[in-house]
RNA sequence: UGCGGGGUGGAGCAGUGGCAGCUCGUCGGGCUCAUAACCCGAAGGUCGCAGGUUCAAGUCCUGCCCCCGCUACCA
């Protein structure tokens, strides 16, 4: 399909849009975009903008005809309308409104793959003027979704592994994003996959097989930083490997779980993040965990106290038997990927294990009953070490940590690293993990008269100080 | 302009037509195992504005205001 772009003959190069400004035939504003006049608001047509410009400087524009390739969506509508109400139920407001909301009110439009650039994948067609074309980034690029972990199957060793998520009916898969990506991937990346039908495991092996569709695309808003839009080349940002020299990995991660911007637009402060950090996951979390290890480990010289388990008294059945139903409620959130909610769910428990503490006071108790104190630790325990799974999807480091501290024989989680990988194109790295056997997401079976290990505290306070240096960085 | 999302105590958020909740902060009390951390209690709200429907509205309807995104041949 051929449509008309401005094209620079000095850059020898088709301008997007957003390059070319020129007077908005409705207004007369002089420095309108072509697309758009912010002056008067009009959404303009690009070719009737009057004494058009580069705003690269490329001198004097010309009107051309070029022509590119499209996905003709609108044949696909009723499958994607189909695909989108089917899951309606389970996606977020936000990311159904944007997109079937969206194709209700205004149809889904044929879109076209290919640019007018000098850089990105050539389209790969032999015929001159093809050449200056590239695929469109968001046609390809979600075709990695696929592609990768092919690949990666390929590189362990089992080359049919990732099959697990792409023939396999009852997989789930959840599309990680912004706000600004939607339509790519609850319209146009089912939309191809759909249209692709049966035809991809025909020719790639040889069965008639349909691709798995995404389950849910979670898209999160934005989340500004001290009240500005993040920019890089402005230096308005928060960059994480500078941040981890500076904080641990789970401080920052905690920050960005409570704060994430899972319903609209949220905002990174530097003094929230310090105030979070002391008063909520030090003070509720990290010193839960900390007094009763400490306590434990002075108290019973380094062991889990040997207690009889069938003389557990109600309290402690009763608090034992709320954290284990955390599995429930932590994990429902988890997978309807309500990330605030799971982590405020997890740390209600936590302040549950406090209030425990506060009402069966073992300080008070190993002075005049050891063994009632001993009831107490020993369950106060299991329960952290239950809440150490709960709270370990967010806050990884910190439970391995605590895992740990309790003298359990394998680590909670498995290894990442980072392996040569050659092929075609060369040598490049590949982000490796090596896993745990076994499922994880369960209670605790802490053993009466486990060994431990020296405790210490799982997070750091942070000084107020922290707030002014932070922001004393940003846009410089 | 059109479309989508948001606007709820000082801050950040949840809220399915039925007594407006949660975390933090503030104030008062308790405890002393713990990183001055933990526990209990209290104060603090005309739910953006104006109408409407209803026995009943933060929630449903209409209009308006403000913020963000999409409406881009940027990713």
């Amino acid at each position: 399909q051929f449509s008309k772009q401005w094209y620079s003959p000095t850059a020898k190069k088709f301008l997007p849009d957003r390059y070319v400004e020129g007077t908005c035939y409705i207004c007369g504003y002089e420095s309108a975009r072509s697309d758009q006049c912010d002056k008067c608001g009009n959404v303009l047509e690009p070719e009737k903008l009057i004494d058009p410009r580069a705003k690269t400087g490329d001198g004097a524009l010309e009107l051309r005809d070029t022509e590119h390739f499209y996905l003709d969506l609108s044949k696909l509508e009723p499958d994607v309308k189909k695909f989108l109400r089917e899951r309606a139920d389970h996606m977020r407001d936000t990311v159904i409104g944007e997109s079937l909301g969206k194709i209700e009110s205004e149809g889904l439009k044929a879109r076209s793959i290919t640019r007018d650039l000098d850089w990105g994948i050539p389209v790969p067609i032999d015929e001159a003027g093809w050449e200056t074309k590239k695929l469109y980034v968001w046609f390809e690029a979600v075709i990695g979704y696929l592609s990768a972990p092919i690949e990666w199957a390929q590189l362990e060793g089992q080359k049919e592994a990732w099959r697990d998520w792409w023939t396999n009916p009852k997989a789930k898969q959840f599309h990680f994003i912004g706000k600004d990506n939607i339509f790519f991937h609850t319209s146009q990346w089912p939309a191809e996959l759909m249209g692709a039908g049966s035809a991809f495991m025909e020719i790639f092996a040889g069965e008639e097989v349909p691709l798995t569709l995404p389950y849910d695309v979670p898209a999160n808003q934005f989340m500004n930083l001290e009240g500005q839009k993040i920019s890089g080349s402005r230096n308005w940002a928060v960059w994480g490997r500078d941040a981890l020299t500076r904080y641990d990995a789970d401080a920052l991660r905690y920050y960005l779980t409570v704060n994430m911007p899972e319903a609209k637009d949220s905002d990174w402060d530097w003094a929230e993040f310090v105030a979070r950090n002391n008063n909520e996951l030090v003070a509720t979390w990290g010193n839960l965990a900390n007094r009763v290890l400490a306590f434990c480990y002075k108290n019973w010289d380094g062991y889990v106290p040997s207690v009889d388990l069938n003389t557990l008294r109600d309290a402690d059945r009763n608090l034992l038997a709320v954290i284990e139903n955390g599995f429930v409620t932590v994990g429902a959130e988890l997978e309807a990927v309500r990330l605030r909610s799971a982590l405020g769910e997890a740390m209600k428990l936590a302040t549950a294990v406090n209030v425990y503490l506060d009402v069966n006071a073992p300080w008070s108790a190993i002075k005049t009953d050891k063994e009632a104190a001993s009831l107490t630790v020993y369950t106060a325990l299991k329960a952290i070490d239950s809440l150490k799974v709960m709270f370990s999807p967010f806050l990884p480091f910190s439970s391995e940590k605590l895992h740990g501290f309790f003298g359990h024989e394998t680590p909670l989680f498995g290894e990442q690293y980072v392996e040569d990988i050659q092929d075609s194109l060369g040598t490049h790295h590949g982000l490796m993990y090596r896993g745990v056997d076994g499922v994880q997401w369960k209670p605790s079976e802490l053993k009466p008269g486990q060994k431990l290990n020296q405790p210490g505290p799982l997070f750091k306070k942070l000084e107020d100080s922290v707030v002014e240096e932070e922001r004393a960085r940003l846009g410089k």
